[in-house]
Formats: C-alpha cells, sequence, structure tokens
DNA sequence: GGCACTATTCTGCATTGCGTAGTACTGTGC
DNA sequence: GCACAGTACTACGCAATGCAGAATAGTGCC
C-alpha cells in the first residue's frame, strides 16, 4: 500500500464502484463513468485500468457475443474487487476529509 | 483547464492551501502538510510542485539568509496563485462530491 | 581544525498512470 | 459495397510522484 496511489489512483477507485453497481464492459464503463461526472476520463484510460485491475485480480471477465455488434467484455467484481474497493473507498474518504480540512480554512464562507 | 489535473495535481493544491494560511520554506511545507496528514507525501515531490508553481507565476519567493543554518526559501502567495487555489478548490471539492456521490451507493450504512 | 549531525535545498532517474491517436472488427442502413 | 456506429485494444508520450543522493550552512564534540 503506497502512498501514489492515494494520489493518483482514483480512476481506479471509480471503475470498481461502477462495476459494483452492475457489470459492465468497457464502452459502457466509460459511458457510465462520464454521467457520473467524470467527463473527461478517457477510454484508453479505462481500458487499461481494467486490464490492470483484472491482472491484479480484482476483476472476473466474461464475453459476450452478442448478434448486433462485436462481442462485448463484462467485467465483474470479485472477492478480491470488493474488498479492494472497500479498502480503496477507506482510503479515498480520508484522504479527501483531509483535503477538505485543508480547504476549510481558505474558503471563508 | 484540463481533466488529468483533476485527477493528478491533488498536491498543486494541497501546497497552495497550506501556503495561503502562511508563506512557507520547502522544508516546513512538507512537515505541514504530513502534519496536516498527507504522510506519504515526498519532499521532492513538494520541491517540485513549489518549483512548478512557481514557473507558472503562482508563486512569491523571497530568501531568508537565516544565521543558524542555510538559508530557507519562502513562498508565498500572490493574486495568480489565490485565485489558482480558488479554481482548484472548487474543481477539486466537485471533483469529490462526484467521487462521494459514486460511493454512496457502494458502502451501505 | 576535523567530523558527525541536522536543517535545508536541489537534481537526476525511474515508475506509473492518464491521454491522444490510431487500428481492427462487427453489425446496420443506404 | 460503403459509410457509419458500437466496441475493443495497442503504442507512444507527457506529466507527476517518489527515491536516492549531492550540496550547503550551521552546531556540537573531540
Amino acid at each position: 500500500m503506497d502512498g501514489s496511489q492515494l494520489l493518483k489512483g482514483v480512476l481506479d477507485l471509480a471503475v470498481l464502484a461502477v462495476l459494483a453497481e452492475r457489470d459492465g464492459y468497457g464502452y459502457d464503463v466509460v459511458r457510465r463513468l462520464r454521467e457520473a461526472g467524470l467527463e473527461d476520463v478517457g477510454d484508453a484510460s479505462v481500458y487499461g485500468t481494467l486490464r490492470r485491475l483484472y491482472k491484479a485480480g480484482a476483476l472476473t471477465s466474461y464475453v459476450v457475443a452478442s448478434e448486433e455488434g462485436p462481442h462485448r467484455k463484462y467485467y465483474g467484481l470479485n472477492d478480491v474487487g470488493r474488498s479492494l474497493l472497500q479498502t480503496s473507498a477507506k482510503t479515498w474518504t480520508s484522504f479527501a476529509a483531509t483535503m477538505n480540512d485543508l480547504l476549510k480554512e481558505v474558503d471563508p464562507g
């Protein structure tokens, strides 16, 4: 557990959170992330994140060969992913709280 | 205004916030950041951030030649820095809100 | 005076995550 | 067949963070 993830690895957390809601394939995750407010997220970043997460053993993956387009590669959380999500969420929350503290003294009213 | 800063540039904001409280030199900023809860922040990162911010015209800098050690290079916010802080703080806040929204559906209870 | 230690700054270099751009494949509509 | 949209993926680059180490300026000890 190193601090660099704290500062940069927010996308991982976002992807995990989105997948926790329900399984999704890359293109879909991108769309959901953008709808959630992360409008500037690049698709390649998401694919990369998905792959990293999968490689880290946090995701399951199954291909659905739709008849109306190319196959969709769905991803879903497994136990590792779920606990990673919990941990990361906690880390994020406390990090965000720290930042908000720092900012509180700045923003008067 | 690009999103990459959203995801990565948190340290900039933290440094700006700390400096808004009162001027400080690098070594001191590191200490204050750590005391504030950002324990894993590396000194080189802070020096780098300081330099980048200064180069971007957000900071003033003056050297205080202390008699009890090497000179201290103080940094402080100027108008550019203050408005950068405001902007970044707003961006951060809304980003954090988005993330919290995303996480709300995950963390039951 | 020299040595170790602390405070302080600064400079590589490596890692890594995010983004842009471009490729490839599959189905639909013309 | 061709253009277009949905979908996945790769290659490369940039920027930020971290680690390690050097340099500089004092203090204290011998």
